[in-house]
DNA sequence: ACAATTACCTGTATGC
DNA sequence: TGCATACAGGTAATTG
């Protein structure tokens, strides 16, 4: 599922081969994915716009165009932004394609139908989801110690609810949260009210590891995700916990269970992850 | 005021 | 073999 470390390598592999081209044209399959226009609108006023740069904000790409607009995109689960050649044959699902010049394209593609994409002008961010209140970048300098710790302070209810709470911190799903959460050594359910400074610095540390990982690793590809030139990433060679239940805890041998948390499946090791 | 549940979708895996 | 069912999870909306 595309979470931080996979929109950020979407990002990363699709800006050197968007940046400075024109979109020629725009065909909408599917119009539903295009959140606060009809898909005619939508494909008229992006006609001859050029990317400048693609940004990303916790989970959403934001592709900039020249004169002021932004194409703001949420994958949701299941969705894959695929740049490839026109010969390419079209995946099944493929929802919305960006004609580009010399016969290349940028193709939206979505089993599931959950993504969501907006064409907004800029500082128009409040009509795109969540997008407006999302907490801060965990990658960033500014995600200090000190500013997670402040982020906690007063704050009440299950870790685990926290973490994917993205107007908390932003950018973290089911993966990377049970990752975290067994990289410091924390049950999901713990109280945050309840957390010690030593706990805190852990959970800091670990956010900022596992996520870094991630990227490093070209994201998680369980089941659908791959990168911005259809290629899987590497970090599911290196997941601790998440869809290993039932397999021994890599730290302490202790068979991984696996129970619904937060109404998310979410799997941790019983010795290394007491309450 | 908070947490749990449901809706949105389709593909895959499982059970009978 | 076929059919029904459960499950996967990001987020908003709804219910408890």
């Amino acid at each position: 599922m595309p979470e931080l470390p996979e929109v950020e390598t979407v990002r990363r592999t699709l800006e050197p081969l968007l940046a400075g081209k024109k979109i020629t044209g725009v065909d909408v399959r599917y119009g539903g994915i295009i959140k606060n226009m009809e898909a005619g609108e939508f494909s008229r006023l992006l006609k001859n716009k050029t990317i400048a740069e693609i940004g990303r904000r916790g989970k959403y790409l934001l592709l900039e165009l020249s004169d002021g607009y932004t194409i703001v995109i949420h994958l949701r689960m299941t969705g894959q932004l695929i740049f490839t050649q026109v010969a390419e044959p079209e995946a099944k699902h493929t929802h919305i394609i960006f004609h580009l010049p010399g016969k290349e394209q940028l193709r939206f593609v979505d089993i599931r139908k959950f993504g969501l994409l907006f064409l907004v002008k800029k500082g128009e961010w409040e009509q795109c989801g969540g997008l407006a209140r999302l907490g801060p970048e965990p990658l960033s300098g500014a995600f200090t110690l000190q500013a997670w710790s402040a982020l906690l302070a007063g704050q009440k209810g299950g870790l685990k609810a926290f973490l994917l709470n993205q107007a908390k911190v932003a950018g973290i799903g089911n993966i990377y949260a049970d990752e975290i959460l067994f990289e410091a050594g924390l049950h999901p359910q713990k109280r945050v009210e309840t957390l010690e400074s030593a706990e805190i610095a852990a959970l800091h540390a670990a956010i900022v590891a596992k996520l870094s990982e991630g990227v490093a690793c070209r994201g998680t590809s369980i089941s659908d995700y791959v990168d911005g030139q259809g290629e899987k990433g590497g970090f599911q060679e290196r997941l601790q916990v998440y869809d290993q239940k039932g397999r021994p805890c890599p730290r302490c041998g202790t068979l991984l269970v696996k129970a619904v948390i937060a109404g998310r499946g979410t799997v941790c090791c019983p010795y290394c992850q007491r309450r």
